[in-house]
DNA sequence: TATGAATGAGAGTTCATTCAT
DNA sequence: CATGAATGAACTCTCATTCAT
């Protein structure tokens, strides 16, 4: 589209770019950041680190411009997710599973370089509203907003929810049992129960509540129990 | 009980060894461990750098220590909670309470040092499952386990709830929303209305389904109150 | 050959280089290893810290690179002292003054580092056989060993002779020997006597035994010998 | 013999030094003498760290006892042996059968310690002969030098013998062979014959020589010099 | 006499970054 | 544009030795 000379050494520093990215990304996922010299990242690049610096000015600049592009990807493959379908509590499973994917085919590293970033950045960026990743974050989960307010708006969900809250839960959810669900091989069915087991729950919260019939389940059966248990006292005692 | 003598150099040691974990833990918590040096960690602590590592022989040792201190208290403070009170919601709030104060009061840079502990000792304990931290988070969550296993018991909660999935949401929550309450001033009641938006929905889903519980507010807190009248006798009963 | 350039650059580095193992030989020598830092080494040589492990990534590889030049050495010119001249006494003659030579020149503290080196590295090389240094002695050793089989050959030298007690007599006597020598100042005359003093006994002992009978078997047996080879020319002339 | 207190108060501090002897004698000889600390010789030895300086002022003052201790010993079972004896030569094979075991029964080590304590201690005596070491050194090799002397004297031994030589020999050519010998398992059988394949020739050569070889040194010459010729004759007709 | 906590200088090594080529 | 040699400050950790108890 563009003059093919341009186009061609463009595409050539595309490469290179994305070299020096997949080494990072693999060896910060598999080591850790401050684990990772420059050094070995050039190597792994297939580069001289003269050339990575020419790159990117700064290991840390290196960094940012993986979670950049990180998010990008998880911003993209989210908004083709709920585009595909249409109901509330489906998006939300899509939204997780999404989420959940890119987590653990980054082994779950990203998370720890985000952490790492606000580390390394909050002295640049005193404000963490002024982060870059903060902005990125932000674009990210105001596509989770954006699926419950809609839910709201179509009546699915209740309106008095307090819709950060949610948020929190959600991804705080999702990103809490990675851990636990890291462990153990990559499992598409495990993952999917597991989201079902984390959505379901908030999806539940989030409804407009009906069904006056048994209206105070939770109390009645709560003074059955304790009238059992009155009951065991009073068996202990008379046969004391 | 021992000699004064004996007694009084163990005090001593005792306050060095807090010395060096205070002002490792502050300047954890301000700059992060990798730039945190041990140079300046003994200054702090107004200590030879030898002698920081006649007490701790490695930084991550000294790491260690400290999200170990950290743990025991997080988990003393929250059984002497669940203890003080009856009700499971009444629990979990004050679960979610001790959880979120302690990350804040440090600065929620213990989230980061767990982190950085698991990066970093990753290679000694190949099974996440048999590091020393695993062992400490295994011991804390057990205190929500069992309130809400107890709540099951009691007939508050039903009982095929997935307490997994609850417990990733109940902490992943809490410290996902941490971030954003961070970054505002440390306020006692900001943190006791977010604590109740983050347990609401989970309280709420925990219950026997469809009860049209909040509907009838009145008849609600009535029953409410009958039942901690007849819980706190058999508490007193069984007692006795 | 190459473009100037280049040559140019690999000549700067291969100045670096040899100041570097200058200096470290040197301090080695005057100070011992251990009392060396790399610091002292870098300063010395002109670099920086850095520059040196640039080079050699650890002071053992520096160590290791010095005494590997240094047998190179011994070895060439070992070898051209064997070629220089043709009868077995006075190339053993020559072997021995070369390798005290090469000592005092190093102030015999060349011994020393090998003695470093093999405690050192004995974790890595569990077997004596594979360390380097091993195989650079062994092919110091094995010009000796050849000039005695010459000899052994040609018939100068009894044949049931124990080779490896000879090799140890010869180059354990003259290390030995060397630390008394040291005191002293470097004086051509006295190693040449003291070499003699050495060779001459281990000399005596190789040759064909004593028995008035034949006197002088050995010259007997040398005349014998140089026969055969001229006969078997002259067959060779015959059939050119 | 002394008064009781004295000697049971005596024999506890004994005990003491011997333990710490033997712990780092051991501790030396396996992992050097740099690479073992203080901290692990006193722990080795059962005693504090304090203690350790309390009985050696400094690490070399220890070293220097642990060389003591050892060539106190090897003297004094030199002694025995020559003693033990009669012939020459027999007394001779004795001295070096008991330098061979003492040194592989201490891992060869005593050897490198030699080295370092010559190294660590040349700034304190800068002449190589006023060095504690190089006394007892002294003594001991006296040994071999009276036994030499004792048969010239008796007639064994020609006159004309550069004892010094002999005596470089006779050691150097030990312990260089003895590196060889470490690799293998110790062998009783191996070192009898490994020392006599090590004794006889220098035996040899110490002897009254019966040969004619030097006797008629003018003919010799002749020999030797019509040897010379033929062979570079023989040289030449090779290279055609 | 025996202890072991305390020291602080100094060790080897790493590292992100620069810059002449 | 690409290189990789050069840097030197900073790092964690070790060590022989001291000294109050």
């Amino acid at each position: 589209m563009d003059k093919p000379d341009k186009n061609k050494s463009r595409t050539r520093l595309e490469q290179r770019e994305s070299d020096i990215m997949d080494a990072a990304s693999k060896l910060f996922a598999e080591e850790g950041f401050h684990a990772t010299s420059t050094r070995k990242i050039a190597a792994a690049a297939g580069v001289s680190e003269g050339t990575l610096f020419h790159y990117y000015g700064t290991k840390n600049v290196l960094l940012l411009a993986i979670l950049d592009g990180f998010y990008e990807q998880l911003i993209e493959s989210a908004r083709e997710g709920v585009e595909s379908v249409m109901g509330t509590r489906e998006r939300l499973l899509l939204l997780a599973k999404n989420h959940l994917r890119a987590l653990m085919d980054n082994q779950a590293l990203m998370m720890r370089l985000i952490q790492v970033y606000l580390s390394v950045d909050i002295y640049y960026y005193q404000d963490y509203k002024k982060s870059p990743i903060h902005k990125l974050n932000y674009r990210y989960t105001r596509i989770f907003d954006n699926v419950v307010r809609e839910g709201m708006e179509r009546g699915y969900i209740r309106e008095d929810l307090e819709l950060s809250a949610m948020r929190d839960l959600f991804f705080g959810g999702l990103e809490y049992g990675m851990r636990t669900l890291m462990g153990r091989k990559y499992n598409r069915e495990r993952v999917a129960s597991y989201v079902e087991a984390i959505v379901d729950p908030l999806w539940q919260s989030m409804q407009t509540q009906h069904s006056t019939a048994d209206s105070n389940a939770a109390d009645n059966s709560r003074l059955e129990a304790t009238c059992k248990r009155l009951e065991s006292i009073v068996e202990r005692l008379e046969q004391a």
